[in-house]
RNA sequence: GGCCCCGUGGCGCAACUGAAUAGCGCAUCAGAUUUCGGCUCUGAGGGUUGCAGGUUUGAAUCCUGCCGGGGUCACCA
């Protein structure tokens, strides 16, 4: 039992021994900044059972908590507020309690597993900065579920088959001259991209050819011959020609190796792969069931149907009238089927644009009505668009901000910045490179991750990501600072013995003048002393007391399981990402207002280095979450 | 038009799911280093939370109706 929960059935003996009265619950939350205490206890609520005055009661209660819990060190009452101020040894033993903060609020792998669904690209174009938001959603959704307990399996479902894929199989084959990726030097994914560019521009001329002769567009458009050839490719293709399968999986291949590659370089990868090839015939067994199961219906022209017009949507063709499957058939098909590889599936994340938020929405609800068990744990995370300031990217016109690009652009503006400060000239070229590469991904992947994924991003490439303020590389060089004071803590102590290698002339006149009008400017509310006996590394101090700085930052590392489990549920990397700068902003304050190393008293000393340490642990930890790297320098 | 999502200082975002004086970053202004990394820290100015009602002891948050932006209403995926 945490204190939270302590406190809670503490606070409802109370009320009942005092006002013999039953509380449903009680509303704790945080004390708010300006008023003196950690947890605040709100009496409103309590009003409606019982009667009188919310001071007064917030008072007795406080009272009661005072002598019955040991961690309430005293309280204060305003309005209807019951603030508690917990003791600094509360603290401290939580502190010292932890083993190791890098698996700290990590909870150990349950049985039941997650399958969580992203990326899904289409094969005949690069990815684009569309897909990256979409893949660090789901990769870093994925290392969350993981910390909070559930066993994930990440995969996604490659959209390999289609009229679209087509276009640029034939494409190549009439404008290719035999280009590879080889040959061109082109990632195979891009090469592939040329031609489903070409294939439009070519289509394109043919509509306005025929429309001067005289045609309607739409009798262009569908008359076109290279349309027409495009589909004619596509019959063959599912009639299993040899030739264009084994163009087919020659294109395909080259796409595969092209978008490995941009996986590794942002740093995500999968599980299992599912091919479109392979499911899109699936469902139609299902469909059968569903008709036994009276879920679906038959028109007149056999044409099978769900009716959800019960649920407030209306009727969705499952399957059509020529026995053909449409999305829906698929897409149920290939939920059960991935049920059927992994029966410790027992819920499923599909990472997917909210374009198709009324298509999941159906999906759900159908495979509830089809009784599946594990259909109540489906989730959609849906993403807003990302816009770019000229407007919708249009991969056929161009106008997509491509992921490989923007990853080296990303890497190109940290080197500019990181060559300035100059921490870094011993590095080798890989080195630097590396750290790049690291500080590039870590500001675009937090200032993507950081932002509710329902509300849409304006990408503006002309003014590229921040790295100051609320950004990722602020936080990675809050640990790489970190780092640098750990091997200086490490060399002093091994350098010179333990004895006396600190003072060496620096510290004394430092611990002077910066910790005496620190510790007395800002400790109004402390002045109390801890039982140093009862924990291993405690302040005895001449003051004796732990300062505001440490205990507010032992607070929020206190925090940082309750904000995994809060992330998990609400499948939110954003609050992991404003958890970590909370974190990191203490720090600095905690860094900038009093000394570590400078530090005269030496318990005190490596209480402050074990707490920098925690903290850069968790740093580590959190940002392990987000699928952000931090570096040891920077 | 029906349904869904979004609207918070100039800009970009928070607000623990209904609580105290709505927080933070960028930008602006004023300060801080005889200290461990100044990509830092301390402070100031800037808000009738799109508008109007309602519920509640209490609303950015819940309900209703508008306004603005986006999405979706395919036998495409």
């Amino acid at each position: 039992m945490n204190l939270h929960q302590k406190l809670e059935s503490e606070i409802k003996k109370a009320v009942s021994k005092i006002y013999n009265a039953n509380l449903e619950t009680v509303e704790l939350q945080p004390t708010r900044k300006d008023f003196e205490g950690d947890i605040t206890a709100v009496v409103f609520p309590m009003l409606r059972i019982v009667k009188g005055n919310p001071a007064q009661i917030g008072e007795a209660i406080g009272n009661y908590l005072l002598e019955n819990v040991s961690e309430v060190e005293k309280f204060n009452v305003v309005q209807g507020f019951l603030n508690i101020v917990l003791s600094d040894s509360y603290y401290l033993d939580f502190f010292n309690s932890v083993e190791d903060f890098s698996t700290f609020g990590h909870v150990p792998q349950g049985n039941e597993a997650l399958m969580v669904e992203y990326s899904s690209p289409n094969t005949n174009k690069p990815l684009h900065l569309g897909h990256v938001r979409n893949v660090l959603l789901g990769y870093s959704v994925s290392e969350i579920e993981k910390a909070a307990g559930k066993k994930v399996y990440k995969t996604q479902i490659i959209n390999d088959r289609g009229i679209h894929i087509c276009k640029s199989m034939l494409a190549w084959e009439r404008f290719g001259n035999g280009e590879t990726p080889d040959s061109t030097g082109l990632k195979g994914d891009k090469l592939v991209g040329n031609y489903y560019v070409k294939f439009d521009q070519e289509y394109k001329k043919q509509i306005e050819a025929l429309k001067s002769e005289g045609k309607t567009e739409e009798e262009a458009k569908v008359q076109a011959p290279i349309i027409k050839a495009a589909q004619e490719m596509l019959r063959k293709w599912e009639a299993g020609d040899e030739d264009v399968v084994a163009l087919w999986n020659k294109m395909n291949g080259w796409v595969y190796k092209g978008f490995e590659e941009t996986y590794k370089s942002i740093g995500v990868d999968f599980d299992f792969y599912y091919y479109e090839s392979d499911t899109y015939l699936l469902g139609k067994d299902i469909i059968e069931e569903g008709i036994k199961k009276d879920v679906f219906f038959m028109k007149d022209d056999g044409s099978i149907w769900c009716d959800l017009t019960k649920e407030g949507l209306d009727e969705k063709l499952v399957l059509r009238n020529d026995g053909t499957a449409v999305y829906m058939t698929q897409d149920l098909g290939t939920a059960v089927q991935r049920v059927k590889d992994h029966p410790d599936v027992g819920g499923m994340i599909y990472t997917v644009g909210n374009e198709q938020d009324y298509h999941f929405k159906v999906l759900f609800l159908i495979l509830k009505k089809l009784g599946y068990a594990w259909a109540d744990n489906l989730f959609h995370l849906s993403y807003g668009m990302v816009d770019l300031p000229s407007g919708k990217m249009k991969s056929r016109e161009g106008t997509v901000v491509d992921a490989d690009d923007l990853i080296s652009q990303m890497a190109e503006t940290a080197r500019e910045i990181s060559e300035e400060l100059g921490k870094i000239d011993d590095f080798t070229e890989e080195e630097k490179e590396e750290l790049y590469k690291m500080i590039g991904l870590g500001a675009l992947k937090y200032y993507i991750l950081k932002v509710d994924p329902k509300k849409r991003i304006l990408f503006n490439p002309e003014e590229s990501v921040d790295f100051q303020g609320n950004t990722g590389p602020f936080i990675q060089y809050t640990y790489a600072r970190i780092q640098s004071i750990l091997r200086k803590a490490a060399s002093t102590s091994i350098g010179d013995g333990t004895s006396a290698p600190l003072g060496d002339g620096t510290s004394a006149p430092l611990g002077d003048g910066t910790s005496a009008p620190l510790g007395d400017g800002t400790s109004a509310p402390l002045g109390d002393r801890f039982p140093s006996t009862s924990v291993t590394l405690s302040i005895d101090s001449a003051e004796g007391t732990m300062h505001p700085k440490e205990k507010k930052l032992i607070k929020i590392l206190q925090q940082y399981p309750e904000t995994i489990q809060l992330a998990a549920e609400n499948y939110s990397p954003a609050l992991i990402a404003n958890y970590t700068y909370d974190l990191v902003k203490e720090f600095n304050s905690f860094y900038q207002n009093i000394p570590i190393l400078a530090t005269q008293n030496e318990t005190e000393k490596a209480f402050r280095v074990k707490l920098s340490s925690a903290v850069a642990e968790v740093i580590k930890s959190a940002f392990a979450l987000l699928g952000i790297q931090v570096p040891e320098r920077m």
